[in-house]
DNA sequence: TGCGTCATACCGACCAGTCGGTACCGTCCG
DNA sequence: CGGACGGTACCGACTGGTCGGTATGACGCA
């Protein structure tokens, strides 16, 4: 159906796979304003002029690394997910009790979400505005973050370790969604490390899955 | 509507209080696409000349009852927690356990959510352009149901019937970490009904706050 | 007649994106 | 060794169009 240049969508061919970081200190400038400013007015809230003026630089060096002003946010979107599944990869792939996964991911989902707050905040608030062809892929890679973290907890519970009066979908809707909240109240300054916050979300989901 | 007859009790100052509805059909054509289209393409994706247009009405009509476009906004925030608040109060002036309280809690919580859908979603990603003072206002009426729920939780560990090993903050979080969260994945006409979510909710709620 | 209600016409500011140009580099030829 | 060459990085003025908001007046009902 596409019969001329589509927007370019994420191909494996990546030349930055080692890193998430922008290949020049320019992009870097430009990719850390655009994060503070779309995160604290939102993507439509803020114009091109204001990146580069925040950045020191001009429309120019804007549209010779970036294609568009989208492309800006299609970037920090894909940097933050490859982050996260990457996370999950790495835990499956240690093998863990189903407990201490639960623990693992809990713990990478909220560091992640901590260290990388403003993007989250930004993913949180204006997905939305996604290409359809981008928004697919996206919702595919939170899928199967979404999938995995449901089926550990009904193989479990067919198992008789966790609680099967809970419903799977609702306890991993609840903790998805306490980890989205999170950018709205965690503070990096505040009287909570990651580390604490954590390990009391994984508390209360072990404690509510824990067989009766 | 409700069969069960809420008494409706007349708390009337000066304005409405039965009712949410803007007072004038025009009013109501004009909010109605506004959310809408708020709720789709966010508050600034959306022009005034597209809310209008959707109402079949023109900008002089909107700015007849309408000061700006973010009027709009607050008037979609206010009543939408003015509804939460009332909600509140109703539960609370029923005086149940605090098992039933935070139960009956949830169901409300769970179901305004579910009928007023697009109002959260465009809560949830756009409070953030409130103006400042609004913006205290609206926070200090979000942190009373917030405070509410946590004293609630925290009385009952203290007397023992909750277990003190959870932390009360994280999971008053969690709570209303996935009632945010519902607008992303709610559907009306889905597999799962509103009061279904709440008892499921309510389940791992509990079932984490058990003693143990 | 007077006022609430709404349409029409319009404004200045600002928008994303473009384009001609320039400064500075390594490279290669003479 | 030097100077022409060409490519990359970036500048900043400009464009067509859209934005939120306003001024003014017509229409109908009290």
């Amino acid at each position: 159906m596409h019969s001329e240049g589509s927007p370019a969508l994420p191909t494996t061919d990546d030349r930055r796979s080692s890193g998430y970081e922008p290949a020049t200190p320019v992009q870097r400038r430009i990719m850390d304003a655009a994060i503070e400013l779309f995160a604290e007015r939102g993507f439509d809230g803020t114009s091109v002029q204001e990146i580069v003026s925040a950045a020191g630089l001009t429309k120019g060096a804007l549209y010779h690394y970036y294609s568009s002003k989208s492309d800006l946010l299609h970037e920090i979107y894909h940097s933050l997910i490859r982050r996260q599944l990457d996370g999950l990869d790495r835990i499956l792939a240690r093998d863990l009790s189903p407990e201490e996964t639960v623990r693992a991911l809990l713990l990478d989902l909220v560091e992640t979400t901590a260290a990388f707050k403003r993007e989250s905040t930004i993913f949180r608030r204006e997905m939305h505005k996604l290409s359809p062809e981008y928004l697919q892929s996206i919702a595919a890679d939170r899928r199967r973050y979404h999938e995995t973290f449901l089926a550990l907890i009904e193989k479990e519970q067919r198992a008789g370790t966790f609680n099967d009066a809970i419903s799977a979908e609702i306890a991993t809707y609840t903790v998805f969604g306490m980890i989205n909240q999170l950018t709205t109240w965690y503070r990096p300054e505040g009287p909570k490390s990651p580390e604490e916050i954590a390990a009391a979300l994984t508390t209360f989901t072990l404690q509510a899955l824990r067989p009766a």
